[in-house]
DNA sequence: AGTCAAGGTAACGTTAACGTCAACTAGATT
DNA sequence: AATCTAGTTGACGTTAACGTTACCTTGACT
């Protein structure tokens, strides 16, 4: 085996190691947020990547929760809804009896609100689209 | 004309002028905020009510504008995007033809986010409607 | 005349979600 | 050895959106 094909297979096993780890400038290069905010999050428990060194490691399944929390932020929820809808997500399959009925109820709660949300956003559209519509026309006229 | 029918159209006289016109205490009560709320939306422009010896007068107008404010606000609206999307309400009709391009474009970045912010929802509703099922049948299992 | 509820302004307090700054540290580089 | 680079933890500052308190005014009722 030549020297280069020896470099090459421990260059592949490293990326297959590392292929699923990130920094944090990683992460908030990708997602476009501030060191201070991932930290931040990290702070109010909604994330918990693994230390290394002292430094943060964030996995796979951090960069999902990561995506998560900012599409739940966008749309309006505040940092402790998320928590908690981040909680009740780590709950799902390693919990007993009770805690099923519990999410049971939560989940029931959470996609009902999301779903008047959804439509106090439809109706917000439709009013914006008449705006829209009117003043195309009003230029045609003419 | 008897006395009591006279009174009854005074009544109704003032039923009349007054049915459209709501204190600053109706309208908290109606939408379950509180005065400070209602006056500080009015420090921030959003709402205009008239004065009548000082004390604010709302319409039927205003009312309908304090509708608005508060969906948006249900949905992750700042108060400062609420404003711009009011004040684009109340240019359309008066507007010149520039405004009007303005308008246009100003809805359409608007309906544009509105509708990610819809597609977001609809994906974290798809999950958590996911967790749910899932539990509902850890249970039926037993 | 007295009181009382509803309304007003003014000013300070509070919470959430970060921004900013300072001071430190573990590795890599020169 | 010295410096440079990412990363760390506090601690304090900031902005938005109100809450709270204090203190005055006014119209309505007894």
């Amino acid at each position: 085996m030549a020297v280069s094909e020896a470099q090459a297979n421990v260059d592949s096993h490293r990326d297959e190691e590392t292929a699923e780890l990130f920094g944090i400038t990683d992460l908030c290069r990708e997602f476009g947020i501030t060191l201070r905010a991932l930290r931040f999050y990290e702070d109010k428990g909604l994330l918990a990547p693994r230390r290394i060194n002292g430094a943060r490691v964030y996995t796979r399944r951090d960069r999902a929760r990561l995506a998560l929390i900012l599409r739940a932020k966008s749309i309006g929820s505040s940092l402790a809804d998320i928590k908690r809808y981040l909680d009740l997500y780590g709950t799902h399959g390693e919990g007993r009896a009770l805690q099923l009925h519990y999410v049971i109820e939560r989940t029931d709660k959470e996609i009902a609100e999301l779903e008047t949300k959804r439509a106090q956003i439809d109706e917000i559209l439709a009013e914006l689209r008449v705006i829209n519509a009117t003043c195309k026309k009003q230029i045609l006229k003419k």
